[in-house]
RNA sequence: CGGGGCGUGGCGCAGCCCGGUAGCGCAUCUGGUUUGGGACCAGAGGGUCGCAGGUUCGAAUCCUGCCGCCCCGACCA
């Protein structure tokens, strides 16, 4: 199989930039730091959002909406999340403007100052526990496992296309418990269907995880998370599952009473993935010809380009439009792009640029043998293929890509994981071919900040799935009770 | 907020040093020939040169102030 091709590090950034907008997935608003997401780029957003509503549905879990605007107060209730949160919300002071004395200016109407400042929600745990606080009041009332697609601010001070933006839409599950078993067994079922839905559907490998104290998200007792490593050797965070205690039912007095008629504070969990995961899609499969889609996410699988010959033209697209129909019928997202406006090169590299797994181009040699030419984007290799039972190739093939795309990103991230014991060698491979590193840590936030502040690599997580390995600290020299993975970090 | 860079048709840029009334590529539109990997020929439309002052007979170009954007750092799904 083909090597992933990776763009020159230096170039990463505007080689990035460059595949998102040819692929016309989003452009950046006005507004600094907000993007808009163009047809393309939502596409795959909803891809990616119905598969993961379908496994939330199918875990018992509903949908609902929260209100946009938090009252200030709100977010004060729980110390933590107030202090996490603090630094980038966007606040709501005022209800009206209104044209300046002199008639020159549009501006802020001082009269109408609000008498509580509303925060535009950077997420919705205070709004809802709020809610639930009013929900609940008996073990009948519990399990609640709601979820609701939402969009979110955080005043970001430094913004990249999907990655990180100053507004974003993301799904965001909040469930309320009667237990700490039970809401922590929730908490690890989200991280499992986090995890397949990257590993699955988005073919890109990730390591599931616990957060250090100091990644941990603000108000929760625990953070899982599922990391994933780029093309270029930087870690991307691609979900978190928070296990929250009753931290939150405690800020907003969320009391049951349980079946020993005890009154109990109501146990907690949040989880989210968020528009990020494009940017993770991106990083993890395109190429230096554009983005590259797995076929389970990929909004067109199959792209069919006639290519006219003069005078067979009704035949041509006569051949191909009922390729396409056999092909829809067999439950493949196919698009017929008989459009005269440009020509069959033009369209390949269009489709190319977009990353439609397959191409298929049909001309007069086809329809005269009864053939298709068939060509993957993953691979680039184009082979002749009959028309009889071409609906069972295709599937084939797109299973073949969706799988080539997952192991050879899954290989790309062993060749760039290394095991380390020393500072020295942790410096030294992190410079010279970045990606994850395994090292030895004793557990302290101190050493973590002082990694940190000397090599700019942070602790991803301590991974789940590992055996225990005693061992000694890289900075410090004290006892390890295993390996965690740092990285440096988008 | 600190360090660097840049604002010129829709996009990407040249012109600025050395002042003379705006140009290139792509895109767009029209007509024609084409069509198995981003066609070619001919023609056309489109710009208060970021904003405001100043110097000058004359400013995209020189001077002053302001605004905006991008990259690097602190923040972060």
């Amino acid at each position: 199989m083909a090597d992933v091709i990776t763009p020159r590090a230096e170039d990463y950034a505007q080689w990035y930039v460059d595949v998102v907008r040819r692929a016309k997935l989003a452009d950046y608003s006005p507004v600094r730091g907000s993007m808009i997401i163009r047809p393309n780029g939502f596409a795959v957003w909803e891809r990616l959002r119905d598969e993961l509503d379908r496994m939330l549905k199918d875990t018992g879990h509903e949908n609902a909406y929260f209100p946009l605007f938090i009252p200030q107060s709100f977010l004060a209730r729980e110390a933590k999340h107030v202090e996490g949160f603090a630094k980038e919300c966007a606040v709501v002071t005022h209800s009206r403007l209104k044209m300046s004395d002199d008639g020159q200016n549009l501006i802020v109407d001082p009269d109408a100052v609000l008498e509580e400042n509303l925060v535009v929600r950077p997420t919705s745990e205070t709004i809802i526990w709020d809610t639930y606080s009013k929900w609940i009041q008996s073990w009948r009332d519990l399990p609640i496992l709601i979820n609701q697609w939402a969009n979110v601010v955080r005043w970001e001070m430094r913004t990249r296309l999907f990655l990180r933006t100053m507004e974003f839409l993301w799904q965001e599950g909040h469930t309320a418990h009667a237990t700490r078993e039970e809401a922590m067994t929730e908490t690890r079922l989200i991280l499992d269907i986090y995890a397949h839905l990257a590993e699955e559907y988005m073919a890109m490998p990730v390591v599931k995880g616990i957060k250090t104290e100091s990644e941990r998200f603000a108000g929760a007792e625990e953070t899982f998370c599922i990391e994933a490593l780029m093309q270029d050797g930087k870690a991307l965070q691609a979900g978190t599952s928070h296990f929250l205690g009753q931290n939150f039912a405690r800020a907003f007095n969320c009391q049951f009473q349980n079946q020993n008629n005890e009154l109990e504070y109501v146990w907690a969990s949040s989880w989210g993935v968020s528009t990020r995961l494009i940017g993770g899609l991106i990083l993890t499969h395109s190429d230096d010809q554009g983005l590259v889609l797995p076929p389970k996410l990929a909004p067109t699988q199959v792209v069919i380009v006639p290519i006219p010959k003069k005078g067979l033209e009704s035949t041509i697209l006569e051949a191909a439009d009922r390729l396409a129909r056999t092909l829809k019928d067999a439950g493949i997202r196919v698009k017929l792009d008989a459009s005269e406006a440009q020509r069959p090169g033009w369209k390949f590299s269009e489709y190319e640029v977009q990353g439609v797994p397959i191409r298929l181009a049909i001309g007069a040699r086809d329809v005269e043998n009864g053939t298709i030419e068939m060509a993957r984007r993953d691979t680039f290799e184009k082979t002749s293929v009959p028309q009889a039972g071409l609906a069972a190739v295709i599937r084939d093939t797109l299973d073949a890509i969706q799988k080539n795309l997952f192991d050879r990103a899954l290989a790309y991230r062993a060749n760039l994981t290394t095991r380390v014991d020393s500072l020295d060698e942790f410096t030294q491979v992190l410079e010279s071919k970045g990606g994850f590193l395994l090292a030895h840590w004793d557990g302290t936030a101190e050493t973590e900040a002082r990694i940190k502040e000397q090599t700019k690599a942070t602790i991803r997580c301590i991974p789940l799935d590992q055996e225990p390995e005693p061992g000694i600290d890289m900075l410090s020299g004290k006892p390890s009770k295993g390996r965690v993975l740092f990285a440096k970090a988008y």
